[in-house]
DNA sequence: TAGATTGTTAATCGATTAACAATC
DNA sequence: TAGATTGTTAATCGATTAACAATC
């Protein structure tokens, strides 16, 4: 409800709003004109009135954007006053690092729990968590309307695991696995593909030479 | 040269055209029109064809584009054939996670040394480096000619550290701290924002709800 | 050859930028 | 009030899609 069909240029641009202004408010800065933001964001002046008259007139004539509100307000547009439950699936590297992640705390994000297909890895410890036989992810995730799955493992078994948590009842994945998951609609999907970055940047690189 | 100054849209396609189309060498699927890549890609057929014809005519009218050929033809736009000499700094669970991550190799990414700046770190191995002190950065860099750094340190120092990577004369970062990083333009950079991305998932979730 | 499918031009769609009246 | 800056409409630009002649 009252959302226009907010292209995901402009959802994609949202955090980077966020961030900029809470650098502002470190430095004490209380208000800002959409040309200053400009200045330090690097999108046009009419850009940044565009994006945020998509979700409300926060600015004033004359004035500009006063920096806290407009924080405090882009933070409830990107939902992050929200709670979610998560789980996290898959505790190699990648997923040991996420669980160390501090990021979780300002999204709102909760990890309840973390699961592991290997045997040797079931039982042992990352930070407080006792890692889960993977099998236990069903119950887990009806039982606790667990709403989040962070999904660290490998391509193979992705879509499986995928699977089983829409089954299960999850709402949202974010997925770091390199494959284009097959979810129901109403599931969201946000990957992470570390692959496709590095091929870009390879991709650049080599572009870069011939200059 | 020969480049036709090719849109990042295009670009961040390339790599999913890539793994797609190892996905079907490994199937032993010899041939594919754009039609058929269309399907299981989610791209439409016109977008298939415009995108591939920016870098030749690889296909063939009446008979589709030959799959191993295809893959080989974007390996090489992509540049990974070329080889580059890397370090990795900020030996924390990220870095350490990325250290151990197969991918590039592929990429022809060859990790020369990992840096950081924590006493306690410094001296302790990941996998068979023994993580060095960021003060021989410059050192290291000019020396081996190391042409990529892959950035995994928090957001407070990592400018400074992109300075003096590019005043050594470093090409390109693969940066994964959560800032936007200056550089000259003939420094390519390549970031990979897990805040941006998780803020993005609570975007959508929240938004998910109402519907 | 007839059928299929490309490469490429033209049409459409969407996103960005410019302009300016409204107004603080 | 005069000056500044928004919110918003209109113009431009770029990317995607459609169409089709060329050709395998």
């Amino acid at each position: 409800m009252g959302n226009k069909n907010i292209s995901m240029a402009v959802i994609r641009r949202l955090p980077k709003y966020y961030r900029y202004l809470a650098d502002l408010l470190a430095k004490d800065i209380q208000r800002i004109s959409s040309k200053e933001l400009s200045e330090i964001i690097g999108f046009t002046a009419s850009q940044i009135r565009q994006d945020l008259n998509n979700f409300g007139g926060f600015g004033q004539q004359g004035y500009g954007y006063n920096v806290e509100a407009l924080h405090r307000e882009i933070a409830k547009i990107l939902g992050l006053d929200k709670k979610y439950k998560a789980i996290l699936v898959g505790s190699g590297n990648l997923g040991q690092a996420l669980t160390n992640y501090s990021g979780f705390k300002n999204a709102g994000f909760d990890i309840m729990a973390v699961f592991d297909a290997n045997p040797r890895m079931i039982g042992l410890k990352i930070r407080d968590y006792e890692i889960m036989d993977s099998d236990l992810i069903e119950s887990f995730v009806s039982e606790n309307n667990v709403e989040i799955a962070i999904l660290c493992i490998p391509k193979e078994g992705a879509q499986q695991v995928a699977d089983r948590l829409v089954k299960s009842g999850i709402k949202g994945i974010w997925n770091f696995a390199p494959v284009d998951l097959d979810v129901p609609s109403s599931v969201i999907v946000e990957s992470v593909n570390l692959t496709e970055s590095l091929f870009t940047l390879s991709y650049l690189m080599k572009d870069g030479e011939e200059a």
